[in-house]
DNA sequence: CTCTAACTTTACATGGTGTCAAGTTGACAT
DNA sequence: ATGTCAACTTGACACCATGTAAAGTTAGAG
């Protein structure tokens, strides 16, 4: 097993995403992860203290391999803030199927666990900035609706894009990915573009 | 006390309620529900077999009190299609602060138990066939945009008007209650009405 | 050969749900 | 007055997941 030789950390991290991704996010235990990761429970928690800061490692983990930061910077490139809106709901919209399974699981840890919540609450501050600089790149082009306030249109777009959204018409709906970024741009145009 | 009065059902339901309102859904025990009912806890499993049970009970409770379904029927009276949309927006979503609480610990049940997840799916088919409703009112007007099919307009909808994005506006991104109705109906409007 | 870091095994505390069984209480019928 | 029944109480316990604690194993580096 090839996977042997990779240190047990990564292992780990590998072995959570891989549980989450193939399961949507469902019921995965500490219990669980050690199998995959073929260590027991126990050693699980010498390599992180618990089940919060596991999961979060494991964003942090993914935003690594598919080096986001690259994307974004990518997506910022673009020449007018229609486009940039466009093109910042495609980059996350398609970056939201890769960590769904993790998001969801900090998700519902985030209503019991305080740790897990403040977790959440940092990822979602980052994406808040997206979606934020988008609005920004509009208001600069004069062309921001003027049915709201730069910060309301940010509010919106951001819960337009919530990971909820996205599982509701990509999985409970059973829509395909490129309609939901589709139909995304079009819904995010409509109600942040001046029409004029 | 009057609460003394009223059959221990009830105050039950109405324990669980207010419970989950003040906590806005948030960890509330059966220890807790039975403390507020003035019950022991063993003889609320007298009353509700567990947990999911006592939760859809207290749906279908605020469902009674609130007398939803008169509401509904008036909504469906709109003349044209987009009154139709605007109404039936406006009904909903000025019903799920009611609801809020129980739908949210209903939401976070769900994960992890099968008997939650399908009461919940019975609430939401109920809300769906609302939007459906709308849509068709919509169609039969000639007003439905071509970009989408009538299930697409219903899944779209559906979405827009979740109990989860009424949250992030409403209690996150502190919208007032009509701003967020005011929101809805126009995106909504700008979604799904044919524009010429 | 020894020390140490990474791991294993076993055991146990905690906190919530749900089950079980034996007792209490008050109203009502006979 | 007595028995019965339903609604409740009390106390104990099984289950399951997280997280803690402690003692033992093992492989590699000095």
């Amino acid at each position: 097993m090839s996977s042997q030789n990779i240190p047990t950390r990564d292992r780990i991290l590998k072995s959570t995403w891989q549980l989450l991704e193939v399961g949507n996010g469902n019921a995965v235990r500490m219990s669980d992860i050690a199998k995959a990761a073929k260590i027991s429970r126990q050693a699980l928690y010498l390599h992180f203290p618990n089940r919060a800061d596991l999961l979060t490692a494991t964003t942090r983990y993914l935003d690594e391999v598919h080096d986001i930061d690259a994307k974004l910077v990518k997506s910022r490139s673009a020449a007018s803030g229609t486009e940039r809106l466009e093109a910042w709901v495609e980059t996350w919209g398609n970056y939201i199927p890769t960590i769904f399974g993790v998001a969801k699981a900090l998700m519902a840890m985030q209503e019991t666990d305080d740790e897990a919540a403040a977790a959440w609450n940092d990822r979602i501050l980052a994406i808040r900035d997206g979606c934020e600089k988008a609005v920004q790149a509009l208001k600069a082009d004069g062309k921001l609706t003027d049915n709201m306030s730069e910060e309301e249109a940010t509010d919106l777009l951001l819960t337009l894009l919530s990971v909820r959204n996205w599982e509701q018409l990509r999985i409970t709906c059973n829509w395909t990915q490129d309609r939901y970024i589709d139909m995304m741009q079009q819904l995010t145009a409509q109600a942040l573009v001046k029409s004029e």
